[in-house]
DNA sequence: CAGTTTACATACATACACGGATGTATAAAT
DNA sequence: ATTTATACATCCGTGTATGTATGTAAACTG
């Protein structure tokens, strides 16, 4: 066979990586061959290397594509146009707010948690990986810089003491929120990650010295009845 | 050659476990070979055959080398003997002590310091070692379930209204830690593990309800000049 | 409609890793 | 002093992954 259409190939890519994704969740990635990925996905490694110029390419995309939208998604829920609460400036309740979003996502949505689970479970992080190491370090790394400005924006605005310098603060932080998901994605079934996540994150931003009982209806969503 | 002596059979085992954790540090598991463990050791395949059935037993072995003590450690710290401090009903203290204890040792041995990092980032979680996983999870079980008893009978003997139930707040406490701890793996040199670890867990218990007011100068020990 | 490029499929050459079989020198038991 | 089990070393057969080279039909181009 050969060239279908050009739809049909991003169709084709699209297989292969949706046949890495769950044979690396269940084998993991060393002992996927390619050829079980082009296999399980209906076509033969001659598409694998033609999509991608190895294994360590053809997992790059597949982490991408979920990630990219999930980045979007944070950052833009993040700043979401303040038309619903003229408090925009309160980018604690943000920060809360897509932390929710993304612990929801992980819990609801199997593709998202598959990858994770892949991501952390499922793969040794050795040189040949480097580019995805030196990735998720980035994102981290910015994902802490804006935790960071909203827990120093936050105590300005509220007249907060913080118990510690922001930039710690928000180590702490995502530490947290980390933990929590990996955690629970070892074993799913030991706790709710939404509820622990948002009763633990309101516990460690009060222990910094906010005091969330005004809005402390606002961060239980997803529960409006 | 042959059968040296007993010693000399427990240090040929002892030298394929070190070379195991260099090499596993630095290629991965998956993508090192028994022949190169045992040739970094100065022995041969017949020698890993020897002491161990496979690579996942000797995966295990590896890991409790450097897991056993330290889980002894832990649990004979936090139930130290009450003698220097006459408050052995403060548990509360004990497991700040062995928190502050067992992120002094990641940070200070490098030998539990390699081992953690290949088990969280080296080594893929599959079928194989399922043995590894749910010792694992036991061990994070109890863990939890510590934190939990003194964070109860902590609320209690101060007369603290926790805000979370005990045991969702253990979850919490542990993902902390424990997210911390990769984190820093992952990047040693962004952040301080035990400073930014103190911190962090004093806001997370004073954000439970928690006045550590009192005892604060308990926590920030390797400090006293 | 002929040529070119695309999107694969097929075939092959190379390279290890694993496990088991077998060999063997030495320590320990009798 | 034998015997025996131990603690390895060496060799080999088999399976399998990777990368590349080449084949080819369909789509696009002019």
């Amino acid at each position: 066979m050969a060239r279908r259409t050009k739809e049909g190939a991003l169709a084709t890519r699209n297989k292969l990586l949706d046949a890495a994704e769950h044979l690396f969740q269940s084998q993991g990635v060393s002992r996927t061959s390619l050829q079980a990925i082009a296999r399980r996905a209906g076509a033969t490694r001659g598409a694998v290397y033609w999509h991608f110029s190895d294994k360590a390419e053809l997992f790059n995309a597949m982490i991408e594509r979920v990630t990219l939208p999930l980045e979007a998604a944070f950052f833009n829920d993040a700043q979401l146009p303040p038309d619903s609460a003229p408090v925009n400036a309160d980018a604690l309740v943000n920060i809360r707010l897509a932390t929710v979003e993304a612990l929801s996502r992980i819990v609801n949505d199997a593709q998202t948690r598959r990858v994770f689970e892949v991501a952390t479970q499922k793969v040794e992080y050795v040189e040949e990986l480097r580019a995805v190491r030196q990735r998720h370090l980035a994102i981290r790394q910015s994902f802490v810089s804006r935790f960071e400005q909203s827990i120093e924006s936050g105590a300005q605005r509220d007249g907060v003491l913080l118990l510690m310098p922001a930039a710690l603060a928000a180590r702490g932080f995502h530490a947290l929120i980390d933990g929590l998901i990996q955690n629970w994605l070892l074993d799913q079934k030991a706790f709710d990650l939404l509820d622990v996540g948002q009763h633990a994150m309101n516990i460690y931003l009060r222990g910094l010295g906010f005091n969330l009982a005004a809005d402390e209806e606002t961060a239980p969503v997803s529960q409006p009845g």
